[in-house]
DNA sequence: AAGAATCTTGACGACTTCTTGACGACCCGG
DNA sequence: CCGGGTCGTCAAGAAGTCGTCAAGATTCTT
């Protein structure tokens, strides 16, 4: 769970409490709301790596506020329904909806923890051992190896990071306050370091090929895909 | 749950049935072990898209099973755990060996059904809309494109945001006070700087080619939509 | 403890993006 | 036909971001 990235919305005060002291002492960064609207606000001003969503809260649901998240925003963060409905149909509703996961209350918390590494390994294909591959590029997260066009390539630690990042989101765009979060947690650099560490990575990476994999979308972030035409 | 290849390890006969004839009406292609021996065949020789895995099995359990599965072949199909045990240490197991998801016995079908379309979903990127259409226009807001005929144009951030919400309220008007506020917040310019943000949209996506599609309806708000008929 | 590798910081110029204001065209009501 | 408001057009300056790079600080290795 380190440097996780979560959003509680509860309105439940003592619930939303537990579990945030739970998933903080677990290593995760918890953003909490009461409601909906705050959570709209959070949700399009801060990336988060999973949503915690109660059904029944003040104001809109939960329900319709996942819908919104998929349809409106098109945020593909996973989302855990928690909420004391049992019933087959409130469950159906929430898969319906968009949710990824549905968890009863009461809960026990260990098990709720289960189910968010469940999906964020999922979410970050690291189910099993496998390298990462875009285009030519091949990350060995076990070996802890990156080779291009089948030559090995020498990054140093940060700069593996990042990448990896990148091609697990390939060809998603990673903004970089994602980037800082799950690099640095909350002891993010003062100064921009990250600019830095792109350089170097795109030295290693980029430099010494033909064809840049590497991009920047100014004041937007990073991707890595093949090919990306430069607009007319 | 159309063409979905999906592989059911599961000891007990009769549930077996029920669940194989449920899921083929479902429209999903079935296959059935009883154990994990016939289970590794299977999965050696064939593409599941997804895995039913009971726990308690004759010879090797379904846990040991799953682990093999990740780490010795890397397989990472998705896996739900259909077991009686519901006990926590055991659903703890089940998500520590690999598992994806956990329901317990007996449990509804249609709820089986949600979960492993959610699964599938979240595997395939299909949780969301890929892309924002509207006649020749796509806009893909993972990749940060936007495409007009297949011809990707260059937007600054602001356009772009701009353009998203117009598509995604397409073919509706967009009040002025609308767009400002979902770009600003509270924090509108002084002046009227959407003017110059939606001249700028206009040059990179209307001006290259024949036909408008970005609409002005004075006094009222903007619309991004094909032939709109200039009212007389 | 010395040396190597890595990380952070700061500086610089180049470039992009955003805001602002100016101007004239148009529409509509008076 | 005149005047206020809205709109499209455009350029200039402000503000911010990016690539580049080297020097100092820190951490790791030996």
């Amino acid at each position: 769970m380190e440097n996780l990235s979560i959003l509680l919305v509860e309105d439940h005060r003592q619930l939303a409490q537990t579990v945030v002291e739970f998933l903080e002492q677990e290593g995760a960064t918890v953003d909490y709301a009461g409601n909906t609207s705050l959570a709209r606000e959070l949700v399009q001003e801060h990336h988060y790596d999973l949503m915690l969503l109660d059904v029944m809260l003040p104001g809109e649901d939960g329900y319709s506020f996942c819908q919104y998240l998929r349809k409106d925003l098109s945020l593909d963060l996973p989302v855990i329904f928690m909420t004391a409905r049992d019933q087959l149909e409130d469950k159906l509703e929430g898969f319906d909806r968009g949710g990824d996961d549905y968890i009863v209350k009461p809960f026990a918390l260990p098990e709720l923890a289960a189910r968010v590494s469940a999906l964020i390994r999922r979410q970050r294909k690291e189910v099993t051992a496998n390298t990462l591959q875009v285009a030519d590029l091949e990350l060995d997260p076990a070996r802890q190896e990156v080779r291009r066009n089948g030559q090995l390539l020498k990054l140093s630690p940060t700069a593996f990071r990042i990448l990896r990042i990148l091609m697990r989101e390939s060809p998603r765009v990673v903004s970089r306050e994602q980037l800082e979060h799950e690099l640095w947690g909350d002891l993010v650099p003062d100064s921009d370091a990250l600019r830095s560490h792109l350089y170097n990575l795109r030295k290693a990476v980029d430099k010494p090929f033909d064809n840049a994999l590497l991009n920047t979308l100014p004041g937007v972030g990073f991707s890595i895909q093949e090919d990306r035409p430069t607009a007319g």
